[in-house]
RNA sequence: GUUCGACCUCCA
């Protein structure tokens, strides 16, 4: 079953679905059963080719077999209906799962709450984010990224901090994204000072920058025309690991 | 042990 199942992510990612769908039923006639991951695995594929009617309509089909949608199932198609921006049916979803007796991870939330966040409903995120504490879900550090990036993308810099900090009171270590993600809200709103400063902190918490985090610095600094400051960050950057890419 | 879901910039 590991085998066909690696078959059938290969086939997806070629965007054979038909193929898929009819290994699926063959092995439904000769076995291996195909189980919860086969269909999660073609599910996830029409997902990211944005086929989510289909991706539903297989979710029926599971249903309607052997294998019951399952959480991660549920968290498949949630995300994309979020990343559709349709929080309506997304939430949706949400509520059918929990109908169904199957309880949200911290996936599921946090892709929820990111759903919000894109949408710059932050606050229906930190409501989400209140839900998952008073279950005793523990938010990890994708959960507070997503968060924080959404603060920082409606400018609310003072917002994202504080996250920072609640976070790390939580105990939760901030990564590199963490810290790109307020990197990139300090360049937004100008504050490039600071910026140059979560870059040392960084450093020196031993979250090693990546070229993504350089490149919202170095634009940055070259849309105001400070290219010799770039140059100083790309000095910086060969300092360190990096290759400039 | 090996297969399915969530996080960062720009460009295309």
């Amino acid at each position: 079953i590991y085998n066909f199942n690696i078959l059938l992510k290969g086939l997806c990612k070629n965007r054979e679905f038909h193929k898929a769908i009819s290994l699926v039923r063959e092995m439904r006639r000769n076995g291996p059963l195909p189980d919860a991951v086969s269909y999660n695995t073609i599910i996830s594929g029409f997902c990211k080719e944005k086929e989510l009617e289909k991706a539903l309509e297989l979710m029926y089909e599971m249903e309607a077999n052997h294998s019951l949608p399952g959480l991660v199932t549920w968290g498949i198609l949630i995300d994309a209906f979020c990343r559709a921006g349709n929080m309506e049916e997304a939430m949706a979803l949400y509520e059918d799962m929990k109908c169904k007796g199957i309880e949200a991870d911290v996936v599921v939330y946090t892709v929820l709450i990111r759903g919000f966040c894109d949408r710059g409903e932050v606050v229906k995120g930190k409501a989400l984010l209140d839900e998952m504490l008073q279950r005793s879900i523990s938010p990890n550090a994708i959960t507070y990224n997503t968060l924080i990036r959404g603060l920082c993308k409606i400018g609310q810099l003072k917002g994202a901090s504080e996250m920072f900090k609640i976070m790390m009171e939580r105990g939760v270590r901030p990564n590199v994204y963490t810290y790109t993600a307020l990197v990139d809200g300090l360049c937004s709103v100008d504050k490039t000072k600071e910026a140059l400063q979560i870059l040392n902190l960084m450093i020196e918490k031993d979250e090693e920058p990546t070229v993504v985090t350089y490149n919202i610095i170095l634009n940055k600094l070259c849309k105001d025309g400070l290219v010799g400051d770039a140059f100083k960050v790309i000095e910086l950057m060969k300092k360190r690991d990096s290759r400039p890419d």
